[in-house]
DNA sequence: CGTCACTGTAAGCCATAACTTACCGTAAGT
DNA sequence: ACTTACGGTAAGTTATGGCTTACAGTGACG
């Protein structure tokens, strides 16, 4: 399950902020690094990381790498929650229905 | 931020799996650990992170604690994936509109 | 009050992963 | 060909965190 990589990648706080750096635009990887207080390598691990995730794709200009974000691994991450969310609902909904009582009435 | 510890939550598999179990009602600890191959302190450990990151609610029946999807920890985690949807798209009409650089390799 | 059922917490172990420095390959300019 | 710029990879260190067992606390019930 794609979703299950695309939560783990985005679970590490320097990996989301290199991610959100994404958002504005395609960024090659020493610009990235040099936005962040971590070293360039490291932030050559988590573009790989996101990479396998399926959350972006990169682009080689000249010895550059422009890295990217991937429609389709925002597809993936978003239909999961969405689906979640329908269920949640549901489950809502049901407690709702079950009334206010505090207490155990499970057979 | 919210959506920071719900991501960091999910990352996990095994949390994952107790999160998921919610999505079909409320759960006790017992009743999630029997269906995990993990012990039931380790539910415990997962649920108080769940809980922390405000995507579970817990309500007392006795000695047991049934644990439930908290729909305003859903709703962040979805507000952020739909809001970055949206910087996606943005980014993703800036790009074409630049037209697609010759120089890219074939990959 | 004594016992059982249910669960949270503490302590310790160990696998994972995030980070660093060092190194290597590649592309462009002179 | 040499130099410079850019970036991926390897190796090693260290912090994180997920798991287990042992223990403590609380409510229901005879």
């Amino acid at each position: 399950m794609a979703y299950s990589d695309a939560l783990t990648a985005l679970a590490d706080p320097t990996r989301r902020s290199v991610f959100e750096r994404l958002a504005g635009g395609d960024r090659s990887v020493g610009e990235i690094a040099a936005e962040l207080p971590v070293s360039r390598p490291a932030v050559s691990q988590h573009l790989r990381v996101l990479k396998e995730a399926g959350l972006i794709g990169e682009r080689q200009v000249g010895t550059r790498r422009y890295y990217s974000l991937r429609r389709d691994g925002l597809v993936e991450l978003r239909d999961y929650v969405e689906g979640f969310w329908e269920e949640a609902l549901a489950s809502f909904k049901r407690t709702a229905e079950r009334g206010e009582e505090d207490e155990t009435s499970d057979g």
